[in-house]
DNA sequence: ATCATATGTTGCAGACAACAACAAACCTCG
DNA sequence: CGAGGTTTGTTGTTGTCTGCAACATATGAT
């Protein structure tokens, strides 16, 4: 005898309680029993498995207040499965190593010199101990390569080669939009969203979406290059009348606060800037939503300043442009996870990633 | 002992095995061993085990040419498993029995009188022997209730439930968009594509996302009601500017044919029809690609006719409202399946069903 | 204190897939 | 035409897995 002949049910179904319990935090082996739908006698089997190789911890004896003997309760043991993420902008880089369960375990952010390599900045935070690694950034992302990314001015650079050329192991590269909505929904209030949009503003504009908990295979949406005008202005990316170039991002997004309280002064052109930037999100937005049927949209990045101070126009706008029957189901919010969401969720995916391996 | 205890295991493999004949058709057991990772002994004792059930059928003694021992061929039995397709329109209903393996074993056809009943016309159709059945019918399609149609003039019906009513069994509700594009992905040529959006043109206009394999979650992309002119035409769903309503489709693209010869025997009006219905499908094609990304595009219905005679207008507006990156590895062509895709689309949903169902 | 209730634990049985050895059926080459 | 090589199906064995049932344990209720 060698190797495993039926093993793989066993793997499986350890993977599925550690899933469970990573996303839905401690539970008893009642409870679990229930989740999985397996036998009192194979939780049991599988909790004192994975309590032996350090991943899982037992407190016994919890009295519950109600008849029967007291259920023990299980948890996962944060650092006995860790996950690197990084989330990379334009002029910083932000780390944080979680464990399973979701716990925060380190973070730092380091300043990122215009033009300095990013890859070797990476290669600084991150130690080899994480089980996956996984780096946000802003962009046209497809496995593993950023085909565009105005913010960072990157054009079909292959990330996770780069970044695994520099650090040395595997790195799996998500884009941040998408990065934040799954961390929204695993770990912010956004968990009944069957269809969440996130909308993330950074030095472009994209756009990520989650649906029933799962990125939509394939990448994020280039929001900020929704034509919006056309035959408009033109923007960098060659065409005329995106979204990005007609709201003038440059000019006046890159700091929010100072123009929306300019506008609050009576600064008429902040006020004139507001509106119809407003106006042209709702437009892009208004196809967005179509082509994609969102039942929740959170602005992220500096949207979200934009939107809290000037939710008329583009609520107007995009009433203007949806379906009724889309518009009607549909949420607008700002994210509860702030900057975390995408470090969040880039280390959700990771642990996705880590989960899938294991069965 | 009375029920099964790790027969988890077997049905899994049962399912995979019988999923891998119907997609890739008769293989070897050679090849199934290769396909499945499974031990020879293994995919044998699957093997006699469906045959013995009636689902495969044994061929053996091909002689390959090759050296060694001739592997037996293995094939699915059409009649052991078959779906009821149906697909419904404005004005008529489409049938069709399709066996495992993807035979068509019935098909028929039946005009439907301006409002006259669908739900028992359907009734009329299908017998109840198929182990699945599914509906394809064009608009907003979510979990069994087509919230909008322009097309049937359905608002927030529970059609799922209606045809449970009319027939005595169980129906799963897709919409033709989709459902074609699922049916030219599994059936027709475009396998190779990995985001596969196909449009299609009825008496409105959707569109459906196949990445992968796999329908995109939640439904079709109501391409109709984009709005490509902000303040235009006045839509039936209550927008302005919708490319339904700039598009006029209801004067010209409901007798395609006569337009195009119109066209070519120099009818300005017609031709002015052309090139303004191209250009206008090619922006809102533009968001949609923004936004969903897709590396090939099918023209079907009626867009078929309108793409073959007039692409010029459609790839020049598609190229002014779409990024150069997403751009350059979309490919523009018309479906092979013709006006079948929907209906084979639908039944293919339905095996997907039955697999998943068996596991 | 006793009973009811809910939960962990243990031994057992049925099932399953991998493995290895063997059998079968083909090809090639002398 | 026969021997050797090659590929594939078959069979018996083995280790592992999960469900089940009976038992043990720990609480609340009476």
């Amino acid at each position: 005898m060698a190797l495993p002949p039926a093993v793989e049910l066993r793997r499986r179904n350890r993977a599925a309680l550690l899933e469970q319990l990573h996303r839905h935090g401690p539970q008893t082996r009642a409870e679990l029993t229930e989740a999985l739908g397996l036998n009192r006698s194979t939780i049991g089997a599988l909790a004192t498995d994975l309590a032996d190789s350090g991943h899982l911890q037992e407190t016994t004896g919890q009295s519950t207040g109600s008849a029967g003997r007291p259920s023990t309760l299980v948890a996962c043991v944060p650092q006995s499965i860790t996950v690197s993420a990084v989330e990379i902008r334009a002029d910083r880089l932000r780390f944080a190593l979680v464990g399973l369960g979701g716990e925060v375990l380190e973070r730092s952010e380091t300043a990122l010199e215009e033009g300095a390599d990013a890859m070797t900045a990476v290669a600084g935070l991150t130690r080899g101990t994480a089980a996956a690694a996984v780096a946000a950034m802003p962009g046209l992302v497809d496995e593993g390569t950023v085909a565009h990314s105005t913010e960072l001015g990157w054009v079909d650079r292959r990330v996770a080669a780069d970044l695994e050329a520099a650090t040395g192991r595997e790195w799996k590269v998500v884009d941040t939009a998408t990065a934040a909505a799954v961390g929204e929904w695993a770990r912010g209030d956004a968990r009944e969203a069957r269809k969440l949009l996130y909308l993330h503003g950074g030095r472009g504009l994209t756009a990520g979406l989650v649906i029933e908990g799962r990125a939509q295979r394939g990448g994020s949406i280039q929001l900020g290059h929704i034509v919006v005008e056309p035959g408009g202005r033109e923007c960098e990316c060659g065409l005329r009348g995106c979204l990005e170039a007609e709201m003038e991002v440059r000019a006046y997004a890159e700091d929010i606060e100072r123009t929306t309280l300019a506008a609050g002064m009576g600064d008429g052109a902040a006020r004139d800037w507001l509106r119809r930037s407003g106006e042209d999100l709702g437009r892009a937005l208004g196809a967005v939503v179509t082509a994609t049927g969102p039942d929740e949209i959170l602005f992220g990045g500096w949207l979200r300043e934009l939107y809290l101070s000037t939710a008329a126009p583009v609520r107007s706008a995009l009433a203007e442009t949806t379906l009724p029957h889309l518009r009607s189901k549909l949420r607008l919010r700002t994210p509860v996870l702030g900057d975390e969401g995408a470090l969040i969720g880039a280390a959700e995916t990771g642990f996705e990633a880590v989960f899938d391996r294991m069965r």
